[in-house]
RNA sequence: GGGGCGGUAGCUCAGUCGGUUAGAGCAAACGACUCAUAAUCGUUCGGUCGUGGGUUCAAGCCCCACCCGCCCUACCA
């Protein structure tokens, strides 16, 4: 490869963070994720670009300033620092955070809005339903309940609804099923994974109404092109962040050009429909591009009971890097849990992993190779002799891991490609063992040498490969086997074995073992 | 109500087209080793594959029924 070829483009997203409450866990796994990834591919040789941030409008919003007595504005910047200050405590290497209040995004909003509305989709209409004027929320039939006084109540907030009125726009998404059943079809990975696609699938199939996509009850919103009475209500605006990101309504940009359209959209599983079904109906009618994947992450949940504030078992992301480390909870999150199904963390799996995987299977690998290094080849790295079948199967076990991870990677399958890096390890410590190089040492310094090299490059490989998920650890590792951050730690690299008698720094332990504070 | 997914070793899960003694990791027990973060390696222990029928030469896998758990069934980020 030259350094004048351009680099393939990559857009990822997170969903943008609605910013009515603190972080917690279950945001740091999405950002982990995403991040995880945008680091692979950029370490993969991609031009990558990283979108996150929060969407700061819509009622609940408005109604929480309210409450507080302080503006909306106000509010959200509060709230939006402590999303970054999440995003900067797990080093997040987003390339823009984006606000749904900054100004291009109100610009690309309503940009968006006139091209649906040049094509026919967007029409004045009424929408109506069980109000509470106390809330200023509709609420969907089943979530209210008739009561003796013959007057119907949102079950929720106990407010006494009714039947109300209100102009509204709205998208012609029922114009638009054929039109996703066919892209679902042409594209079956979409959406992903799989049964939570076919989910999106069946509520497609099982027909469209068309979706109410303004309110005049509140303004904290962008304002609807032509008609300040009304607000754009949620999903147009928060979805057209994706495209702001890049540059939008400037489609001759270089950003949109390049980056358009979004290689993945990582969301939980509470948003797929808007990001499977509504999304892609927004860009057919607005003419745009739809992106190419958009992969559904599950829920985490306390040793299997929901999180939740009453229960006081929610977990905020700084006091998990405190107590174990940034990269810790960053490999807990992928290695224990396949992306795409819901996982359950305690803190005894938290150490299990920390303890079993990082500390003794990896960090322990490293610093017995590397200490015999540092007091039998004179802290070089050795130059080996002929290699053994069993050496030969080693590095190949370890070189397949560049396929492995890309394969598994491209369908974020984080705890996939983790998992078979972990075996090599395993296999990497049973060769350690098998060789014993502490008795080659008094009988074939040679095959020690040998031995202590092809256990050095499996490290080598591992360590460039699991950059994604640990950085910092892993930069310490690449540090300690002397492979520096000029090109040596990148994917490319992986095929370029050590040079013997490169010197080594005087090893020390990276990943350490979770200690339980003492009782009492 | 309708639709879907799952129930396999103490725990978390894998089991390709039905085909020999159902696998892995963790946990547990024992042994080995001493280079290393009391780490590592090996061996062993451990399952009537939710229940009951059926099809088949052969079922964890296919069919039927039932039990249990979870998810989806539009305007909530």
């Amino acid at each position: 490869m030259t350094s004048s070829e351009p680099k393939t483009p990559y857009y990822i997203t997170t969903a943008i963070t609605y910013p009515n409450g603190v972080p917690h866990i279950g945001h740091a796994y999405e950002y982990i994720a995403t991040d995880a990834m945008a680091r692979f591919k950029r370490l993969d040789g991609y031009d990558v670009m990283f979108l996150t941030g929060t969407d700061e409008h819509g009622m609940k919003i408005a109604q929480t300033a309210a409450k507080e007595g302080i503006t909306p504005k106000e509010l959200v910047d509060r709230n939006t620092a402590a999303y970054k200050s999440a995003h900067q405590v797990l080093e997040i290497s987003y390339d823009r955070f984006i606000r749904t209040t900054d100004a291009d995004h109100y610009e690309a909003s309503q940009a968006v809005w006139k091209k649906m509305e040049e094509a026919g989709d967007i029409y004045l209409g009424k929408y109506e339903g069980w109000y509470s004027v106390r809330d200023e929320a509709y609420y969907a039939e089943d979530e209210t309940e008739l009561r003796e006084d013959g007057k119907r109540y949102s079950i929720q907030t106990d407010t006494e609804l009714t039947w109300t009125e209100e102009e509204s726009y709205f998208f012609r998404l029922s114009q638009y099923q054929d039109k996703l059943l066919k892209l679902y079809e042409e594209q079956p990975t979409f959406g992903a994974p799989r049964s939570r696609f076919n989910e999106v699938i069946s509520f497609v199939k099982s027909g469209l109404e068309d979706l109410s996509i303004s309110r005049t009850t509140f303004d904290w919103g962008v304002p609807v092109p032509g008609n300040d009475k009304h607000v754009m209500y949620v999903w147009v605006d928060a979805l057209t962040n994706y495209l702001t990101g890049v540059g939008y309504p400037d489609t001759e940009a270089e950003s949109f050009k390049k980056y358009w359209p979004a290689d993945v959209h990582v969301i939980g599983k509470d948003i797929s429909r808007f990001h499977a079904v509504y999304w892609p109906a927004f860009l057919m009618s607005a003419g745009l591009e739809l992106p190419k994947r958009v992969m559904i992450h599950g829920f985490l949940n306390n040793n299997g009971v929901k999180m939740s504030k009453s229960l006081g078992n929610v977990v905020a992301p700084a006091d998990w890097v405190a107590q174990y480390g940034l990269d810790q909870v960053r490999f807990f999150l992928l290695r224990e849990v396949p992306f795409g199904a819901d996982g359950s963390y305690s803190h005894d799996a938290v150490v299990g992993r920390m303890n079993a995987d990082l500390a003794n299977n990896l960090g322990n690998l490293a610093q017995r190779s590397l200490s015999m290094v540092a007091k039998n080849c004179e802290g070089k790295v050795p130059q080996p002799g002929t290699l053994a079948p069993e050496d030969h199967e080693l590095l190949a076990r370890a070189e397949r891991l560049l396929e492995k991870s890309r394969a598994a990677y491209e369908v974020q399958d984080f705890h996939g490609s983790l998992e078979a890096i972990w075996t090599v390890l395993g296999d990497s410590n049973a060769y350690f063992a098998e060789q014993a190089p502490w008795v080659l040492r008094k009988t074939d310094v040679e095959r020690m040498n040998t031995v202590l090299y092809v256990t050095l490059e499996v490290l080598r490989i591992v360590s460039i490969l699991v950059q994604p998920v640990m950085p910092t650890s892993a930069g310490k590792l690449l540090d300690v086997l002397g492979q520096h951050d000029d090109g040596a730690r990148d994917f490319a690299a992986i095929g370029t074995a050590l040079v013997p008698g490169t010197s080594l720094p005087a090893p020390t332990p990276i990943f350490p073992k979770y200690e339980e504070p003492a009782a009492g």
